[in-house]
DNA sequence: GGTTACCTTTGGATCGTTCCAATCACCCAG
DNA sequence: CTGGGTGATTGGAACGATCCAAAGGTAACC
C-alpha cells in the first residue's frame, strides 16, 4: 500500500441541501439535469452551488454507480515523440468523451509494466490502451489487470497465446504496405538494386516491414540479393556503424529502404562520411515521418502514421468496447502513407 | 455531467472475508499489512486474496480515508518533445512515490485549459502540476480548481496576481540568464547584428529571455535595431513564415537568438529555402535542447534545460507540498546550460 | 367527497473501503 | 474463583454520491 496524502474539507451534497432546504436527493439530481426537478428549486440549488463553490465528487459517484470515467494510458516510452503525439490524440478525444487519462510509461522494461499495471488498475480505470514493453507477455499483462478490463493494444503484440474468452482489441500499424510502398516507389524510379536496412527481424514490426520489402521486390521481378539485408538497432548511431555492411560487396544498392527515420538518418550520415550524398548518389526511404524528416538535408521519403490520428483511433476503439462490452474483438490495421521527399531521387546513370 | 462507463463484478473485502471465515475489517488489516493481525490469519487470507484474484479499489479507500492518491498533469502542448520528456519525468516520480497521473492537454487554449482543469479536479487530485496555457490567468485557473488544491506551476507564470493566502509553488527555468548567454556566445564568435526571434512578449518565459538577450547586447555596448525583434508563434512553421521579417530591411542580422528550437528549426527552413546555408550563412541558437537538436544540419547550438529531471523535480515539489501543505510557498529556478554545436558559426568575412 | 393521475420530493439503503470502540479468548497472578 | 492484561478480531458507522420505492401535494374528473 503506498502513500497518500489528506485533502482539504470539500463542499459536499449535504452542505448544499442544508443550505437552500431541500434533500440531498434532490441537489443530485439537479446536478444530473432531470427534468423531475421543479424549475424554480433548480435555480434555488444551483445558486446554493455556486454560492459555495461546490466541486462534484466524481469517484463518490463512480463508487456508488459502479462506472469509471478513467482510461489508462501505458506507453513503453512517452519521451518519443511518436509516442508523444499519439498520447495528445488519445487525450484529446478521451477527453471529449469525458473520460479522464491515466498515465503510465514503462520506458521499455517489462519490470515496471507490471508494476505500473498493477497500480493503475487499483484505480479502476474502464480501459486500458496499452503499448506493450519489449519482452513482455500477455499472461503477465493478464495478470496485473484480470480479465475484466478491456485492452486496446497498440503498436505491438505481448508475446504469448491470448485466452479465448479474453477480448482485446488491437490497433497496428500496416507495416508491410508501408515497406511495400516504400520499395514500389523506388523501382518504379528505376532502382533496381534495393537494400532493405536497420532494425532486427525478431522484432514483429521489423519482419512485417521486410515481407513488404521482399513482397514488392518479387513482384517486379528483381532476385534478391542477401547482402541487401543488413539489420541494425533502431537507431540513428548504431545504424551508421552497421551501414559499412551494404557496401562491403560488389553490386552494391543503389537505393535503400530503411526500417525507420533515425536508421535512416543514420544511414545519410555514414553515406557523407564515405563522400557518397544522400538523395542524389544513394536513394533512401525511412518509415514514421517524424518531425526532422522534413528537415534533414536531403528531406527524407518516408511513411507518415499520422501517430496523433492514431492515438484518436485507440481512444475511440476503447470508448466502442466500453459501449459494447461483448462485441467480437477488432483488429485495426491503420493505413500510412508514402511522403515523398528529396532522398528518393532517381539511380545515377553510369 | 459526462459519459461513464459501468464495469465488470469486482471482488471485493467481503467475498475475501467470507471466503475464509475472518471479517471485513480483519481483511483489510491484512491488506494494509498492520501488525494486529495473527500470522496464520494473514497466511490464510492472503491465500484468499491471490485465489479470487483480488484487486484493491483505491477510490473507496480514498474515499473513506479522504485521502487523494493521484496528481494531475496538465500541459499547454503534450506533443513538444520538450513537454513529452518532462511528463515522462513527472510519472516516473509519481509513480514511484505510489500516485498515479492525470493527464490533461490544453494544446495552448485557456477555454480548454479550463475545461480539463474542471475535469480534472472531480477526480480530486492531490494535488496539480500545471503548464499553463498562454493567456490563461490566474484567476480562471483560481476559479476551476478552488484554492484548497496544491499548485505546482511550470515554465510560465499565468496572468495576473495570486490572492495572498494560497500558496501555489513554482517551477521555472533560467529563461534570462539562458538568453544570455546564447547571445554572448554569439558576440564571443565575432558577431555584432544579432536578432532575436520568435514567440510572443506576452508570455513571461519569451520577455525573460528577451531580456537575457538584451542584457547581453548592451553588456557588449551593441545597439540593438528594432528590426531585429521579430516575433511568431513558437512552433516550427509559423516561425518558417515568419522569417522572412528578419531580412526584410538592411543591415540584416548575420547571427539569430531564437525563443525555442523549435522555431530555429523554423528559421532554419526558411534560410534554406532562401539559399542561405544556416551555421555558415547565418549563426542560429535555440532554446531546449530537444533531441533532434544534435541531429539536424547543421546540428543546433542550443540551452540544455533537461526536461526530463524538470519533471521529476516538479514532481518533487508537489509530492513535498503534499507532505507540508503550510510551508512557504517555494519558487524554483532550474539552471539552464549552453550546448555549443555547428549552427553558431563566425560570421563569414566579408 | 373520493378516486386517479401527475409532478416533485425524499428517506434510507447502498457502493467498497477504513476507523473506532467494543468484544472475545486466553493466560497468569492473587 | 476472580480480575486484569494482552493479543486478535469484529460489528457498525462513516466517506459522498446514487438508486429506489414510497410519499406528499395539486389538480382534474366522475
Amino acid at each position: 500500500m503506498e502513500s497518500q496524502t489528506p485533502v482539504g474539507r470539500k463542499i459536499t451534497l449535504n452542505d448544499i441541501a442544508a443550505g437552500c432546504g431541500v434533500s440531498r436527493a434532490t441537489v443530485s439530481l439537479v446536478l444530473r439535469g432531470s427534468p423531475l426537478v421543479n424549475k424554480a428549486t433548480r435555480a434555488r440549488v444551483e445558486e446554493e452551488l455556486r454560492r459555495q463553490g461546490y466541486v462534484y465528487n466524481r469517484a463518490a459517484a463512480n463508487l456508488r454507480r459502479r462506472t469509471s470515467s478513467s482510461i489508462a494510458l501505458v506507453l513503453n516510452e512517452l519521451a518519443n515523440p511518436f509516442f508523444a503525439e499519439f498520447a495528445a490524440g488519445v487525450d484529446e478525444t478521451l477527453g471529449e468523451a469525458g473520460f479522464v487519462t491515466l498515465l503510465g510509461s514503462t520506458g521499455e522494461s517489462s519490470t515496471r509494466q507490471q508494476a505500473v499495471l498493477g497500480s493503475l488498475i487499483e484505480h479502476g480505470p474502464g480501459g486500458i490502451i496499452l503499448s506493450p514493453a519489449e519482452g513482455s507477455s500477455t499472461e503477465e499483462v493478464l495478470a496485473a489487470i484480470g480479465a475484466h478490463t478491456p485492452v486496446v493494444l497498440f503498436n505491438r503484440e505481448p508475446g504469448g497465446p491470448l485466452p479465448g474468452h479474453v477480448r482485446w482489441d488491437r490497433l497496428m500499424l500496416d507495416n508491410q504496405r508501408g515497406a511495400r510502398l516504400a520499395t514500389e516507389h523506388l523501382i518504379r524510379q528505376g532502382h533496381r538494386r534495393i537494400a532493405m536496412f536497420g532494425g532486427h527481424d525478431h522484432a514483429s514490426s521489423c519482419r512485417e516491414r521486410h515481407a513488404g520489402y521482399l513482397e514488392a521486390m518479387q513482384a517486379a521481378g528483381i532476385e534478391v540479393q542477401p547482402h541487401w539485408r543488413v539489420e541494425s538497432k533502431p537507431t540513428r548511431l548504431d545504424a551508421a556503424h552497421a551501414a559499412a555492411g551494404l557496401f562491403a560487396l560488389g553490386d552494391a544498392p543503389t537505393a535503400v529502404v530503411c526500417y525507420n527515420d533515425a536508421v535512416a538518418f543514420g544511414l545519410m550520415l555514414a553515406l557523407n562520411q564515405r563522400g557518397l550524398q544522400p538523395g542524389r548518389d544513394v536513394a533512401i526511404t525511412g518509415f514514421d515521418d517524424v518531425a526532422e524528416a522534413a528537415m534533414s538535408t536531403p528531406t527524407l521519403t518516408t511513411l507518415s502514421t499520422a501517430p496523433r490520428a492514431r492515438g484518436r483511433q485507440a481512444a475511440e476503439l476503447i470508448l466502442a468496447r466500453l459501449r459494447e462490452p461483448q462485441s467480437e474483438s477488432r483488429a485495426v490495421i491503420a493505413p500510412v502513407e508514402l511522403v515523398v521527399r528529396e532522398s528518393s531521387c532517381p539511380p545515377i546513370q553510369p
